[in-house]
DNA sequence: ACCTGAACACCGTTCAAGT
DNA sequence: ACCTGAACACCGTTCAAGT
């Protein structure tokens, strides 16, 4: 099926779903803008009638996974009633997606400005992770679990830590510590949640 | 002072020297070879006689700095009694490391042989890291919070909670949410260490 | 031996020319 | 209007030539 002259909407679906091939694939490095217009089918000038720049297009991508992110934790939100249990859930929901999209552009660094953004891409973005938060936050306020704690703090110090064991996880992979990606998760949720109590 | 014709030992200090300028000054970004050379008073080619690559300059350049870092925490782990104080400490200096070196390269993608480091660079760097590691388990035994953990999955939770707050404040900086570090970390400490338990 | 700097490779981006 | 693809800019890296 080849897209039809001047259909931009198609044509910006094939630009996008290109990009998200190669990211998968291979990696934030295989992302170039000669692929990606290879994948859709056109040229690279075509590419930026589009998208303005390549980071503009990743923030596009990265706004779609976060959006399927969302999806896939809000009914865990929703249903789960052990908070260990949903803490390991969405943390594992997170690793997947930190997996390909984690190291090359924070949400932070778009929300804050950092990242040059002045369309549409960046906007997108900063709707899917204020959903992200927001869905966080609600849980954190419904579970109340320590009625004293700030939710905004929580829902910081959670997201920094799941963040902080994804990288972790992503980048010793196989290799070295014979750590485990459950287990340890578990582990910091009984710590962050739980709590322990310093012995005698 | 011109560094002499063949004194290999003082070149490479000046390239360690200038990478270390450009770094703190202007971020990775502005990490760029030609420069690093034009402040070292050398050719774009002679800098690729002393490190093979600019990854091999920067995990340098990195080591150096973790190296800095273990010499400012090991006097507080050795003094600082109260845990939460101590994780404040030191998750306060990694913040400043963070800051200059943390986005581009994990210890852990060079320990676990991701990026390419046959030379001596990625061996420095690794010492280096594996100082920082030893420093923290150390402590981390010595307190025996709990004397049920595993120490290792206890490094692994500190440091990453710590990364990721790092990671979370070095982003948002100036914008944004209201939080401030101090108070975060604290609050984090607190949640790990001495934990809360449940209401009721 | 050590160093120079022009040249190569690669990739994001632009723009004059095509349909 | 939309699209092409050669060309430009930039930067990591190489190597023949200089001292």
């Amino acid at each position: 099926m080849v897209t039809k002259w001047g259909d931009r909407e198609t044509r910006r679906r094939d630009i996008v779903a290109a990009g998200q091939r190669l990211l998968i694939e291979s990696g934030y490095a295989s992302l170039q803008m000669r692929d990606v217009a290879k994948g859709a089918g056109i040229s690279p000038g075509t590419v930026y009638t589009y998208f303005p720049t390549k980071e503009a297009l990743y923030a596009t991508l990265y706004a779609e996974r976060l959006e399927e992110f969302v999806e896939k934790i809000e009914p865990l939100c929703t249903d789960t009633h052990n908070p260990e249990d949903l803490f390991v859930a969405v943390a594992t929901e997170y690793l997947e997606m930190y997996r390909v999209y984690g190291r090359e552009l924070t949400i932070w660094a778009v929300l804050g400005g950092e990242v040059e953004m002045d369309d549409q891409a960046g906007a997108q973005l900063i709707l899917a992770a204020a959903r992200a938060y927001d869905t966080i936050l609600h849980t954190v306020e419904r579970l109340r679990l320590d009625e004293a704690d700030d939710p905004a703090m929580v829902v910081t110090v959670l997201w920094s830590t799941i963040t902080g064991l994804a990288d972790h996880f992503t980048s010793v992979r196989q290799h070295l510590h014979p750590q485990n990606w459950d287990e340890t998760v578990r582990f910091a949720a009984r710590k962050l949640i739980t709590g322990t109590g310093t012995p005698g």
